[in-house]
DNA sequence: GTTCCGCATGAATCGATAG
DNA sequence: ACTATCGATTCATGCGGAA
């Protein structure tokens, strides 16, 4: 039997990433202090400098990040002074020219959202998980995050229409049976880049909104068992929770005591022996 | 008692709006041609020429909407080279160095959103609704689009099928989709910055860019009766045609003769509806 | 008059092939 | 090398006709 290691460090990954050899981790997931947010906790960056201050710690994980792994970057910028603030998709724009691939954005739709209400604004209720990439060619499991499908499979299979036969009729070689019979057993879709965590409605039982389903989403469509999770940011260790109970190795960095602690206390206490074993 | 006026214009809106006198439009809500899609109808502009294009056009609308008027962009980058083409958010840091203010970015959650599988991405789900204004203060009716509860709710709850109730899971948020099971033990809800709706892909006569409820929820919050809005890529005439239900004048624009005729007819048909109904 | 079901069709995207 | 065209893939929606 494997183990599953989940290391957490206390420190500034700027620092921290640059003891790690490159083309270490298969997936970076993390949501990094907000700009200006948390300001009581991490001491605060203001929006300004939020870029410059991001770019240095993009660049380590740039370096760290296997060819074909994958950096989730959830983060939404704030409304400041009326307006929203340009620092996300100027970020985009700058870790580009850093050499990083803007591959896709996600919409995680929040399920429950601040409430509050505003003269000008509604309550905001979706954050970018930006996906950046090293190549083109990089490592996804889609069957791994199937969602049930529609309605739709259930009237059409039972006899095919016209335009399906004519569309069959079109591909070369041996009709339409190929594609069709693809269809017949299948009860699952592909989702969507809108993050409902709909996956979890499944289970009607549990109602109640579980913060690990966004890690949780991506590490099942980027990694596979055993593979090497980052947390540049890891708070108070969602990640490396998430991750090892997938049977991923993970990485979580932080830069505050508290959170580093309160991490150590997340991981289970074989994680935390491991780890002191790897320490050695 | 009032009229309603629906002017539509052919031609391309930089000339045509340079006739009109600044500060004039309440709200200017479009869908402008994406860059390089429908380029059998409209030319295409290619993905690396679009902020030159656009700029010359929005420089236009800033100057023709009313100081405390809104302006509602609804647009999506395509994916080119693998990698998402960032000519959209080059856009909005252009726009604010040309004097707009972006207040808010709204989410259009597509419901059906064209099928297809690919190895590096999912289907893409959501567009753009970015909020521009000229100034910190404007416009802004939010109770006009809170939902109400009522008959309606129920009636639409009753049609509701079983596999809806159980995969739609969308919030009371959006303040469209058919969760309205959310409603019953409530008044009236605000919505959020997420609109849950579904493509109007099957009218044969003219397939709309946008469905009609997209426009008719803008034109709810940020305008009033007989207030005059501006769609400068108007297209087959949603704007102009929800316009003219909602009481509001509305000015559209089309390059395309194609376009223009059907805009006329549409426009032109609902009015003379409209005008005889109120007039009973 | 409901409800059900067949049906066409989308702001899509990628990879291969052709010019 | 670089662009243009084409085939393959895939799913939710509402209309219209049928039950």
């Amino acid at each position: 039997m494997k183990e599953i290691r989940s290391d957490i460090y206390l420190g500034d990954c700027l620092e921290i990433l640059s003891d790690f050899p490159e083309n270490t981790f298969d997936l970076i997931i993390t949501s990094p202090p907000y700009a200006d947010s948390r300001s009581s906790t991490y001491g605060g960056i203001k929006p300004d400098k939020y870029v410059e201050w991001f770019l240095l710690r993009s660049q380590q994980m740039l370096r760290v990040l296997k060819p074909d792994g994958t950096f989730v970057l959830n983060i939404k910028e704030k409304a400041v002074n009326g307006e929203r603030h340009t620092y996300v998709i100027e970020l985009i724009l700058e870790m580009r020219k850093q050499g990083w691939l803007w591959t896709e954005e996600f919409i995680w739709h929040k399920k429950n959202c601040f409430p509050g209400k505003w003269p000008n604004r509604f309550r905001d209720a979706w954050e970018r998980c930006l996906q950046f990439n090293k190549e083109k060619k990089f490592n996804m499991y889609q069957e791994a995050v199937m969602v049930p499908m529609g309605d739709w499979a259930k009237t059409r299979l039972k006899r095919l229409s016209v335009t399906d036969k004519i569309r069959d009729n079109s591909k070369v070689g041996s009709g339409f049976g190929k594609n069709v019979s693809n269809w017949l057993n299948r009860d699952k879709a592909y989702p969507t880049n809108v993050l409902r965590l709909a996956t979890e409605c499944n289970n009607r039982k549990h109602s109640a909104v579980f913060p690990e389903a966004l890690p949780e989403w991506f590490i099942k469509l980027f990694t596979k068992e055993y593979d090497l999770v980052l947390d540049p940011f890891v708070g108070s260790g969602t990640t490396c929770h998430v991750a090892q109970q997938m049977r991923r190795n993970s990485v979580g960095i932080d830069t505050l005591r508290e959170f580093y602690d309160l991490a150590k206390q997340n991981v289970t206490q074989v994680q935390f022996e491991i780890f002191e074993e790897w320490a050695k």
